[in-house]
DNA sequence: ATTGATATCCGAAACGTTTTGGATTATACT
DNA sequence: AGTATAATCCAAAACGTTTCGGATATCAAT
């Protein structure tokens, strides 16, 4: 049905030869014939056929993106900025996207991933949520398979990787709290099987021991990233006598989840305890009390993700693989002095 | 580098056109060689090449969803867990799933759709988000393109859509309001030109009607979707004297809006004034006051839809094209008895 | 008139499948 | 013994593109 090569050639009287590179723009075919050509082409509302092409060029001009989900209600709003920024940028490039979720560390999950780094299904993955010896990056760097992680990691391997600094990022938060007269401060950290978990939680050894302020193992936490999570945790670090005045989450959702879990004890956020968060989801800013947090500017780091990405997949290796952003403070109402 | 059919025929000592039919499953190879090929074929790690069996088949085993996305700083709960359902009951029946974002009723849009009606690109589309008089969905039928659609539209066509009554939700709503003493009720409609706000705004006009309230026009106001939009809407609705006692917005995150200021005026949700929402997001339990909201099984909805349009292009039309999901209410503490 | 360079074109192979339409052999039935 | 039937197998074409390695014609320089 629809126009090919050889019906160009055939109607213009020339080889399919010739209608494949005057297209393509190669410099052997006359600018007469090339033109003959393209207007034909237009004509017949020539479209080339993309399965044919990439089995002939041994590519799928498609990038792949494994979005590692707990449980089927997932609802993350990292998602849908992130999928954005990546799938705006590889349009921007005539890359398609191709979007699957698995658990993470299932059988299921490392199944997807051996299936990319058998190479042919995808180009290049994009990777998400660095874990702690991460079995995707150990597999996709010794199979040598494309590939740009959002997140560090830890493993031996060298790989290129876009991230924001998130120690600092809760440095910025213990100070600001410290500033602000804090001295018993808590924290729910993220899992620490994943790295950022690790990172922020380092962060937050680090800062409170550079202020010598001590940290009370009752008073840190972990969640799993989810508004019940934060919850959770929040109920088991208010459950200890003394209280602490500020809790810093490791997200804005275990934030949320805090927040409502102060205030179904009767405390008001923002006067009587302060709270911060961390990713400056756009929701942050319409809770109440808004939320102190650090920005993540996730729509830019996924579309230089995917630049990274489509520059490594067509050879040309980044002058420096490792993009470490720098992260801001965002004050908000949740701040508060301390009162004791 | 990879194992191909004429690996595994060579080893074999058998023809290339027995391997295929071998693997495939076809009857007229003798369960011998089967048995052979089958053990070549894991021994030398075979894995089909899907280009080539795309172009020859003349089908891409991949589902096309295409996000519309307001500006690039967006976040919406809905998708994640949409994707997570049309993804997992797309890879049960072993179809990729290719998203890309467009804003709605742009030309980079429609040159999306009019590329997948082409043909070539996926094999089905899934649409969201109707919209009066419906571009894609006229585009989409004129090419007969299997696709289905999350919500009803208003076109001369009759296609295959998976929908939640969003009337009947609201009459939910609106009845459970009155239930508690309200008649003073405002709405912030979803914007028109999306069929579901359009239906939302109805069933609100309706059931206000059947329990002869007035329906104040100032009362009634528009927004975005996001918690920003709501707010705005809210400012403008509580602006007027004398005030509604009660707001229902068209979705969570505008609700979250109102709710944010409503508690700057100083009021309290859930005492002196009831808010509710549409489509109970995760968050809608954790925030403050916790949000009265109509459920949307979204990741079921998302797995429906895909396993229709699955049936759809392997040409088994179901036999009832049209699923309309009766909504289901969840009180939380953002209702109260009206006070007046 | 020969040579060499340049411009323009093309045939054929290749990418890895699936499918069509037999061909061959063995088996069962008269 | 001859014939129909079933069981196995396979060569070749096809899907639509790109690329390799010339082929041919033209033109300028010797």
């Amino acid at each position: 049905m629809a126009a090919t090569l050889k019906d160009i050639a055939r109607e213009v009287g020339v080889s399919v030869t010739t209608v494949s590179r005057a297209l393509a723009g190669y410099s052997d075919v006359a600018e007469a014939t090339r033109l003959r050509i393209q207007t034909a082409a237009a004509r017949l509302g020539y479209h080339p056929n993309l399965q044919a092409r990439r089995l002939q060029k041994q590519r799928t001009d498609t990038l792949g993106f494994i979005i590692p989900t707990f449980g089927p209600r997932f609802s993350d709003p990292f998602f849908s900025e992130f999928i954005a920024g990546i799938g705006n940028e590889a349009s921007l490039h005539d890359y398609d996207l191709l979007v699957s979720t698995h658990a993470p560390d299932s059988a299921d999950e490392a199944e997807a991933y051996q299936r990319a780094a058998r190479g042919r299904w995808v180009d290049g993955l994009i990777v998400v949520r660095t874990r702690q010896d991460d079995a995707r990056i150990k597999l996709l760097s010794e199979h040598s398979f494309p590939f740009v992680a959002f997140g560090r990691s830890n493993c031996e391997h060298d790989f290129p990787f876009v991230d924001e600094d998130s120690a600092e990022g809760i440095r910025l938060l213990v100070e600001h709290f410290v500033a602000l007269g804090h001295t018993k401060i808590a924290f729910i950290a993220p899992p620490s099987g994943l790295m950022f978990g690790h990172f922020r939680r380092q962060g937050f050894l680090d800062t409170m021991a550079a202020n010598g302020l001590p940290v009370v193992p009752e008073w840190v936490g972990e969640g799993d990233m989810s508004q019940r999570g934060g919850a959770a945790a929040a109920e088991a670090l208010l459950s200890h006598t003394p209280r602490p005045t500020a809790i810093i989450c490791g997200n804005d959702l275990m934030a949320m989840g805090t927040i409502n879990y102060i205030q179904q004890l009767g405390l008001k956020v923002g006067d009587d305890i302060a709270v911060a968060g961390f990713d400056d989801i756009p929701l942050a800013a319409y809770v109440s009390p808004s939320l102190t947090t650090i920005h993540q500017p996730i729509y830019e780091i996924g579309r230089r993700t995917c630049a990274m990405l489509i520059d490594i997949i067509n050879g040309r290796f980044p002058e420096n693989p490792h993009h470490l952003l720098t992260p801001t403070l965002i004050v908000r109402k949740s701040s508060c002095l301390a009162i004791d």
